[in-house]
DNA sequence: ACGGTAACACTAACGGTTAGGTTTTTGGAA
DNA sequence: TTCCAAAAACCTAACCGTTAGTGTTACCGT
């Protein structure tokens, strides 16, 4: 019933996947304003109305499976190791995230991203939904009923750090100054354990 | 010479009013998305290009003179008091900020705002463009060549407390708890002169 | 084999935005 | 006053992302 067993799935995914790798093709070889939806269409042999049931805006294109980076950073919250602290768990996620941003085969997509406003306003405001994200997850490890101002701020400050890596000289550097930040602003929080014993 | 003696600049600063009154009002009347540029120009009596020619977009002509918030905070930065710190500084004014967001006049404007996707987007990047001016005021102020990492950080961290207050139940006590977060972030920053006696 | 439905196609349009080129208004100089 | 150059506004026609409406085909469970 729900697994139903894969032709038509994996045909869907496959369209999914063609009309993803032509875009970004036809973008990184004509520049992405330069190149319409419907040369995309046509390369990667499909409707226009195709490409908009796979994806919901051109811009959603470039950032085919980067849509999983949200998962990537709730999962850096809910399934640390038992002992580890909140913050250096989502240090080391956010450094993962900004060396894959500069690795070699996906640099010249991000330098794409960088050269257009649509995009990177894009980027923006995908962060800001995974932040939302974040703080939902902050606030179930802590056993809040929903989403605090300190879990909101908290979450959107680490998505900052990513933001303001990216532009920075050193990335890696810019994460961890940023990082010393967000730790003394978790410590003032009421959910930092600092008057309970281990 | 370049005081062009004033007609000129008077008659286009009252077309730009024109046209900013009557999308407001439009879109108040009949909901954002429902107006479209066209009904706006004929309303206002104008060619669609020249709205565009005082409005670089639709979602541009409801944030009119928000503009200016950009220049209100770099004077919370560089016009304070001169012995009074920076960041309580910040703090009054998106107090200030939040506050007229939520008075009488304007808040039907927010709400609107607040129910169309595209003006949030919008609002948010507006924010990030005036983040970076406020990065540049606060390195300014501390003799620093250019906006360093940290600089960027407050400054971002400072609209986020004006975004996370405007949603939250409270935003007055919102501002508050988000920026105690900033003023420990702050110092531990290398410009927080904690080691500077007077 | 069959009926339902998910995926895809085609056409046509809508709405924001821009390019092109023309007309009107304005400020200042002859 | 008269005339000119530049600014402002206009008009038309399109471009491009996006969506609605309406089929058509391919797959799946029965």
């Amino acid at each position: 019933m729900t697994v139903s067993s894969g032709r038509r799935e994996r045909k869907k995914a496959a369209t999914r996947q063609k009309i993803a790798d032509t875009a970004l093709r036809l973008f990184l070889e004509r520049g992405y304003e330069a190149v319409g939806i419907r040369d995309v269409a046509a390369e990667a042999d499909v409707a226009v109305t195709t490409v908009f049931s796979h994806f919901a805006s051109k811009e959603a294109l470039v950032f085919e499976q980067d849509e999983d980076f949200e998962h990537r950073l709730t999962q850096a919250v809910t399934g640390r190791a038992p002992d580890e602290p909140l913050i250096p768990a989502l240090r080391r996620e956010i450094h993962a995230m900004v060396r894959h941003c500069a690795a070699e085969s996906t640099a010249p997509t991000w330098q794409m991203i960088d050269a257009s406003p649509a995009l990177r306003q894009y980027e923006e405001s995908m962060r800001l939904r995974h932040a939302e994200s974040v703080a939902t997850a902050i606030a179930a490890e802590f056993d809040l009923p929903q989403a605090t101002t300190a879990c909101r701020t908290i979450a959107r400050f680490v998505v900052d750090a990513y933001s303001l890596a990216r532009s920075a000289p050193d990335p890696a550097a810019a994460v961890d100054e940023v990082f010393r930040m967000i730790e003394a602003a978790w410590e003032v929080t009421p959910m930092h354990p600092r008057l309970r014993p281990s």
